[in-house]
Order: C-alpha cells, then structure tokens, then sequence
DNA sequence: GCAAATTTAAATGTCATACAATTAAATGTC
DNA sequence: GACATTTAATTGTATGACATTTAAATTTGC
C-alpha cells in the first residue's frame, strides 16, 4: 500500500482508499487488527491526526470499528446487513430529496421492485410475515391513528412482504426505495375513504400471497401503485389551485 | 445542534451526527456553506483536529466537499445518482463477500430485480439502448475473449436492459446488485458451449425488449437465472471432488 | 500458593499550536 | 483600464502533549 504526496487527493484521502482497497480485495480479513495509528503513521510517512482522518472515514463506512485500550485499535468489520440497511435508507431518502426525483418515477421505482418480491412471497407464504401483514392491515383499519402512524404501518406492511421473499440481499436493496419514500408519502393526507380503499387493497395483495397466486398479487400492486400516484397527484393540484 | 460531552460516542461521531441530520432535514440545504472549521470548533466547544475528523466522516459518504482557499469551506453536496452508484456497489460487494450470501441466493434476488425492471423496458423499447444491448451480444460472439472480458460485457448488456426502464432509482438500486455479483461469475469459467448458450438466451431476452413482450422477457430472465446457477454449481462441484 | 488489589503499558481520544498550501479578493502599478 | 502584487481567509498537515480506557503484568495480603 503507497501513497502519492503530489497526489492532487489528500492524503486521508488517499490512505482510506488504500485501506478500503485491501479490504475489499481481501488482503485485510474481517476482524484483522489494522497496525496501530502511530505505525500507520510512519508507515505512509504523515502525521497521526491525518491518518486518523483516514481512519474516520473508513468508520463512517462501517468498514472499521475501533477500540479504546491495551488491546485496541482498528479492526476490519463484517459489514453487517443492518448497517448496510441504514446505509441504503440515508443514500436513498437523500438522492431522492435533492434531486427533484418526481413522486411518481420514485413510485414506479418502488413497486417496479415489490412485484418483484410478490412471486417469491408468494411462493414461500411463511406464517409470520402473512401475520405481520394481517396486523398491520388490522392496525390501519383504527379509527383516530395519525396520517404519520398510518404511513408507519404501510411502511412495516410493505417491509413484512418484501421479507416474505426470504431472501436478506432483495430485503437490503429494497429497505431504501420503501423507507425513502416516506417523506413524500407523509405529506398525503389520507381520508377515511383512501384508507378503506388502501386498506382493500393492502387485503387483497395478503390473499394473494397467502393464496400462493403471484399474479394477483402482482396485479393488485399496480392498483395499488396508480392510486398512490393518482392521490398524491390530487394532494399536488390542491396546493397549487391555493397558490 | 448540540451535543453530549458525557455520551459514549465519539465527539466527532456526534458531531458528524448533528450535521448529517441537519442536511437530511433539510436546515441545511444543498450548497450551503458550512461554518469553517474554526467556527465549528467554538461552536461545538472541541478542537479543530475534531472538527475534522467530524467533517472527513461526511465527506467519506459524499455528504459534504471541501474547498481550499479564501472563498473555501465545506459545503453541503448534492448527492448525485453517480456517487450514489459507487457507494451502493461497494456496499453490496463487501456484504455479499463479508456475509458468505451464498451464489443462489445473490442471484435470485439480482433476477429478481432485473425482472422486475423487463416490464418497463419491453414498454418503452428505447433504441439507444437496445442497440447497446446488440452491441453487447455481438462483442460476446467474439472469438478470444478472456472470461474476465466476457463478464465485462455481461454485465453491461443487463445494465443496458435496466436502464432502459428510463427509471433512474431503479438503476441506482440495481447497479449494485449486478455489479456486485461480478467477482463471483468471474469464478465461472465460461466454455464455448456455455457461451453459445448465453448468447442465445441474450438474444431472446433483447428479441422479447424489442418485441415489447415482457411475459417473454420474464421467461427468459429465469431460464439465464437457472442455467446461470447450474454453471456456478458445477465450477462448486469441480473444485469439491479436486479436493 | 492463591486471590485480590495495584501498577503498568499500549492504544485511542482530545487538545493546543504552528506552519504550509491554496485561492479569491483587494490593492497597487503602469 | 489592464495587469501584477499583496493580503487575508481557509483548508491541509505536522508536532507534541495529555486524558482516557483497557487488558495484562505485578505486587500485596493472607
């Protein structure tokens, strides 16, 4: 691992690429002990504070995890599927709040995706997923729940089956394109009568999977999909006739 | 934006925290300058060393860029869809890598997903990308090509298949499922008679876009997923009785 | 001789300060 | 007025010190 001082990168900049490198080739095995900072140090031939900057990013990455002691320092982490989850969730929720991704590209995105986990739902049908499904439809049936707890619940139906796909990679992609969309599904305001027909809808795609008939499921996240748009396309021409 | 001398994070985690959630709610908008790290050392009540440190966490997750200068600073970035692509591909790499996500599993939720987008493709059948597509098939036809070179163009031509759903979130979402599969088709060694197949199937599933045929497009995709399995069981299955 | 208490050493975390490098704006010069 | 120079602000890097944490080594007490 080198370094180039008349890089135009800095150096952190460089030392973190170093590491993520041998990292991502293997070179560093998970739970390695990285030498200690003072090494780094004189191994790159830079300051302690610049190698700890490196350092830092590599642990905003949760590539690193350090610790404090006799026996600390940095260790090479086994990106965990929960970190990735957080990741994708923030990467997600930011690209599409600063790059006036439009509701309804971000929704075709979204569904696009889920009628991709319906067949494998579908297929699987497991028992505790089907019962998140029907807990969560029960949960949005409640009279006096908050537009903000009725978005919640849509979220963890949506999630229960994408889940029932039993497959964690499909989870982990897909945990970004349904979480970042809640921001923009929060400013819905939904009506009793949305809820009965979201609610109806959220029904038929849990028989569908129960039933083990992906093209009904298929078929009702469609629905699904153009009246979420259609709403929010209502909610859009409402406040620009204010305006 | 305040933070806990007596919390157990790290200062700078805490500082990287409360600027983050101040750019993801919006107080911080796009382009912003931030105060320079002076500032921000009073502010916070640290030193300038941990400032930085707070500020090369943002940086390492392109949440922030840095100028040099007398009009320097750090400024909030505008994640774009290209950053966005490299980190979720190196994401998805190290956690199928890290994870021991077995080939079937990885490869069932990439044509999952490439399923999910065949659609929306076979609906808007752009010509640019189709062509990439034929272009791609043409370059596996080649004689000579190395394995890795193959790969190279396999995964080009899928992209090409996603992005041509004209979805932008879509490809960002799936750019890390295929390329992160790269290192582990790269194990595959593809014979003649594998890649006469291939191409066979690539041509199908380009012939079903053109076509605007997606129930054939979506018969197709799983046929390549199966036979693509079955490869990789076999190269599993010749390394085991090596051994 | 063994267990508990203490000391020690190694590592990260933090601070203070200084200087180098870069860049744009202000200033000066012709 | 155009061009060269200076200046000031800001990040990048280096040095050295001290605080804090943690496990291992050592000492002490019985």
């Amino acid at each position: 691992m080198k370094i180039d001082p008349n890089s135009p990168k800095d150096l952190s900049a460089q030392i973190a690429q170093a590491i993520k490198e041998a990292i991502i080739s293997g070179e560093l095995p998970v739970d390695e002990r990285l030498p200690s900072e003072s090494e780094l140090s004189e191994q790159f031939d830079v300051s302690r504070p610049t190698v700890r900057e490196a350092l830092k990013r590599l642990a905003a990455q949760s590539l690193i995890r350090t610790q404090r002691g006799a026996t600390g320092g940095a260790f090479v982490n086994r990106l965990s599927f929960k970190d990735a989850y957080a990741q994708q969730i923030t990467t997600s929720t930011l690209l599409l709040s600063m790059n006036a991704v439009s509701f309804e590209t971000a929704c075709e995105a979204r569904y696009a995706l889920e009628r991709a986990c319906a067949p494998l739902s579908a297929a699987k049908r497991e028992a505790d997923h089907l019962a998140t499904m029907r807990a969560e439809i029960h949960r949005q049936s409640q009279p006096g729940l908050s537009d903000e707890a009725f978005c919640a619940s849509d979220v963890a139906f949506h999630r229960a089956l994408v889940d029932g796909a039993g497959n964690p990679v499909l989870s982990y992609q897909l945990a970004g394109a349904i979480e970042a969309m809640q921001p923009s599904m929060n400013m819905i305001t939904f009506t009793a009568r949305s809820r009965t027909e979201i609610i109806a809808l959220h029904t038929r795609i849990a028989d569908a999977i129960e039933a083990g008939a992906p093209e009904q499921a298929d078929a009702t996240l469609t629905e699904l999909q153009s009246y979420t748009v259609r709403l929010a396309n209502d909610v859009i021409a409402a406040r620009a006739a204010k305006a």
